[in-house]
DNA sequence: AACTCAGTGTTGACACTGTCCACATTCTCG
DNA sequence: CGAGAATGTGGACAGTGTCAACACTGAGTT
């Protein structure tokens, strides 16, 4: 009945046998693509297993909710999340003294974040839409790749430390703030009153909270300049 | 049939008749109470109709949609938000010298934000989930008093221009930095991998935010302190 | 080789939702 | 008083998530 796409299902059976083969794969990369379209209200059961083209039912074989099926999604989103800043990361130019480069870098995963929440709304919305997945926030030592946003903005912030342009007793502090305030950026851009916004403006916005966040987090073990 | 409750419907009419007199009032009050318990999908159209004693479908003669009803709701939402802003701003003693007192005033603003999102989850999430309402954020001078957080906001930060602690340069910067870091942080506190953080974690992460930014926001135009 | 049985997919049902339609009642105004 | 606009009702339809009972298939055991 089912017609098989031509996408990547990792083991494909034969084309007309009463079991799918791979269902759970096709539908959370079916899930994928809806929640993509439409985030996750737009993800159902039902019209996901009529895309893959088995009947409705079929999907509690392999997921014990709809909750469940959206929580697999949600990780997948993550991982695109976390290879995208890992990529703009690799991107920044090597031909730069330390702190340059480590200043770059974090600049590079914070641009990331908000290109790809506002390039993947749907996705991004997904991926923190229910998080019963990711722990709740490692410990801040934790810093192997690609375990997450979270220790990629911390391997960059390591690197600001060693650079000597991160106040060891201000690096605790920085995680959560660079974290707190590029997710706020995006969020704001994507659901909140400033979506619409011109990309200029963004791209300035994105520029001055780099600006303030650097300025706040540089420096001697002094307070503030005032 | 319905029970009228001891709330306050502002023009309250007789207990028995056909049309409700009120239910413009009392759908939005239904509805802000079970959005509080649940959020934007506990919202269910019918089921605030049921508990206000109407049928379904009473509610098309008030509201288009049941996003207008949302919307209605979040506005309400919004308004408590920046109430509740307006309250922590106020109580800052004025025993202070202008800067301490513009910077307290910040902080007390930004903590005001986080702790509705965090007191009023359901609510938070309401207000941030349908805004077909407020303006694409105003222009950044247009600051009067209870016109939403973000022309709150920009109050304080102009008093800390005022008072020499923010660099008027800086100032375009400050405003939607300080949104999104306090924003970001109430949703990674909300829905986000910070989720279950306990409170004296979050007043830690709270001030090693502020004291950044305001290390970030003030001081002369130079360069950072590197 | 036949049988069993766990794994997987299907059908049918139920309760719930938002929304449209036609109808009923009530209020207001001329 | 009577007409027409407001407002509330009931029924219907399509869609959803989830449960229970049934059907098919393939792998292992005897």
């Amino acid at each position: 009945m089912w017609t098989v796409s031509t996408l990547s299902y990792a083991a494909q059976v034969s084309v007309t046998s009463y079991h799918h083969g791979n269902l759970r794969a096709a539908l959370v990369e079916t899930g994928l693509a809806m929640a993509r379209e439409s985030g996750p209200d737009g993800v159902a059961l039902r019209e996901v297993a009529r895309r893959v083209g088995v009947s409705h039912n079929a999907a509690y074989r392999h997921f014990a909710d709809r909750e469940a099926l959206l929580g697999e999604i949600a990780q997948v989103g993550m991982q695109r999340l976390t290879e995208a800043m890992h990529q703009r990361m690799a991107e920044v130019v090597p031909g730069l003294d330390a702190v340059a480069r480590a200043q770059a870098r974090l600049r590079a995963v914070g641009r990331a974040y908000v290109e790809f929440a506002l390039a993947e709304p749907g996705l991004f919305r997904t991926a923190f839409s229910a998080l019963a997945h990711a722990s709740p926030v490692e410990p801040a030592g934790t810093a192997e790749e690609d375990q997450g946003p979270y220790a990629l903005l911390n391997t960059v912030l390591d690197e600001l430390v060693e650079a000597g342009h991160l106040a060891p007793e201000r690096r605790p502090s920085a995680d959560v703030t660079c974290w707190a305030g590029v997710h706020g950026i995006a969020v704001l851009h994507l659901d909140g009153p400033l979506a619409g916004a011109p990309e200029a403006e963004r791209e300035a916005t994105m520029v001055r909270f780099f600006d303030i966040v650097e300025r706040g987090l540089g420096g001697g073990p002094g307070g503030g300049p005032g």
